[in-house]
DNA sequence: CAACAGCGAAAAATCGATTTATCGATTACA
DNA sequence: TGTAATCGATAAATCGATTTTTCGCTGTTG
């Protein structure tokens, strides 16, 4: 082949050494910019560096080093647009200070997040953001503090007693929504949730509960939650529908804490013939493209990704660098869209369930 | 702090040989498996690994080898159930293998492309999955060969005269719609799409063209394509259908060869007033999950994100492990959804624009 | 004029593993 | 019995950088 370039091996800081007829250590040093090197010998180096086209190892380069230029990020998944952007705006803020970010997502397991954090802690990774499944007390941060590594926990947490913590402020965020429901009328509404355990969860609940009520003490707030998995929510929702779907205590509103809990509703919608907002409004916790070019447009929470991933990276960073004292909280500021799947209740006759299925 | 255990330091394999009383090269060999080690050495290693907790450093382990057991990835954007999708399986077939992933997006820029190709060959990857911006002919691949890197390229390519191709079979696909739409009675079809140079964009338009003049040579086809970004689509898009607004040359349904271009297309039915599939049928290349859950469904083409995944690490591994041979292209067949979106011209009569702003 | 401080750069140790060369003890064979 | 072959294990070299230590030289000072 007529690869002869991309066939010999890299070079090293000894060829540049000895190209700049200087020593490796010089070599090094006038790469991480100390200023006792001779002018002259380090403009030799920064020709060697040139003409041979010389990178640093960075994996050489971080062996001598306890931490290494390394920032995990482990998700729960990376399907949904919440934690696709996350992880590119984590990435863009690792990078901007010379860290290599390694993304895994736990697929919603508690077991495979301890084990991805483990295999983070065997490449000895400066510090880890860490998305937690359920909340901050699941094995995975007790595996983090057992070990003793640096890392900020986001989302799915509230505070933790050893990791900074920053997340949505869903409890601002819930009674916004409540708020908003109440202003339009709805005095029955269905909260629906997935993760009991899951302490945002606990937090969007208890938001839209202590706001709701206040406001209308005389309010009728179900809630049906699901312990684990999707499905059986859609099961649990099915049934919720089918007991209601004589009498007239149909809630007029549906509240979801989280993105598929949107989708499972909405399906539940379709296979009932019910249409948003006439027959049922709904929101949901958790914004994506396709809100808003669907008719109705579905109102939603969203939430301050670029504002999380650069507090989480932040704090981060100076933990890191060694900073002290103890771990703070942070909460940042959700945006509440009340698009068309949001209307008053009773302005127009249901369209009763049936003419599908 | 009571954290002793977490602030001594890792032990390392000379510590597990101290403890075993052999030395650190016997470790090494019994924990990869060489069988010239006497039984009862093996097992005072294996003991004394366990009872310190043991950990191979996979940075150090990797220092002495060419290729580290690394596998890089590149994708175009993460914020899509495509790639997302594609990233979590990639990331499982890594690891079966005992190799770590690193992902990084390119953000639709070749520029950054090629920049993060260079920061995984800095940290040697043993191979690489790219997913071009634009195509197999850009400056990414270009680094790859002229770096004697080993990879694949997935997706957006066709195929290529120094790396294994792996994508979905989009003209097969494009064919296949072409035949849905013609015998739903369709004869005048606007293709909406991105990125003329994109292969994968040429092979959906002309797959779908051949089919379609071939069974209905009366056949109008109308392209909107956008160089780059999503607006200008927008822009052309809104254009297209002012010009056609009051004649009856108004296409009778859409065809999208991109996610980002079904949402274009859906958003501009709304600004109209439009609804599917009474005014205007649609099809988009690309499933998402909220696609059966609004009304209508959307139709869309669904590619085999696993298949596709499953066969680039396998090609990719082959080749790591020094096979050689020609390169190969690789097409996965894709499954084609007519949903409520797409509908037969005519049978109702339009809803006529302006119902809405 | 000897001792000493200061500067710049080279030499050497280090990180934690793998791999090659080497070595001692045991067994085999002449 | 002496030499060769074999086996198991250790010492040492290696990967490519960083960091500490050492060294040589110049210039200053008592």
């Amino acid at each position: 082949m007529a690869q002869q370039e991309a066939q010999q091996r890299r070079p090293s800081i000894h060829d540049v050494a000895s190209h700049a007829g200087v020593s490796a250590a010089t070599v090094s040093k006038v790469l991480s910019g100390v200023t006792t090197v001779k002018p002259e010998n380090a403009q030799r180096v920064f020709d060697a560096v040139e003409r041979l086209g010389y990178r640093v190892d960075p994996l050489a380069s971080d062996m001598r080093r306890a931490k290494r230029r390394m920032i995990g990020a482990i998700m729960p998944e990376f399907e949904s647009e919440f934690f696709g952007q996350m992880v590119t705006e984590l990435e863009g803020l690792a990078e901007q200070r010379g860290y290599t970010l390694v993304a895994a997502s736990s697929r919603e397991s508690e077991a495979r997040e301890k084990e991805i954090l483990a295999r983070m802690h065997d490449w000895r990774v400066a510090g880890v953001v860490l998305a937690p499944v359920r909340n901050e007390h699941g094995p995975a941060a007790a595996f983090m503090k057992a070990n003793g590594m640096t890392g900020v926990l986001i989302d799915r947490v509230l505070a933790d007693d050893a990791f900074d913590t920053v997340s949505a402020d869903s409890a601002a965020a819930s009674a916004e929504v409540a708020r908003a429901l109440i202003s339009q009328g709805h005095r029955h509404i269905l909260v629906v949730g997935l993760g009991q355990e899951a302490a945002t969860v606990r937090a969007r609940l208890e938001g839209f509960r202590n706001t709701a009520l206040e406001l209308a003490p005389d309010m009728r707030i179900d809630v049906v939650l699901s312990e684990s998995d999707v499905e059986p929510l859609r099961t649990l929702l099915r049934d919720y529908f089918s007991k209601r779907e004589a009498g007239d205590d149909r809630p007029t509103a549906v509240y979801s804490l989280f993105l598929k809990g949107t989708l499972v509703a909405l399906s539940e919608f379709r296979r009932r013939g019910w249409h948003c907002p006439n027959d049922i409004s709904l929101v949901g916790f958790d914004d994506a493209e396709w809100m808003q070019v669907t008719w109705p447009a579905i109102a939603a929470v969203v939430q301050p990704v670029r504002r999380i991933a650069s507090e989480a990276m932040e704090v981060l960073f100076r933990r890191i660098e060694g900073e002290g004292g103890p771990p703070r909280a942070r909460l940042e500021p959700c945006k509440v869209l009340m698009r068309e799947s949001v209307g008053s209740p009773g302005s127009v006759p249901h369209s009763g369930g049936g003419d599908r299925q």
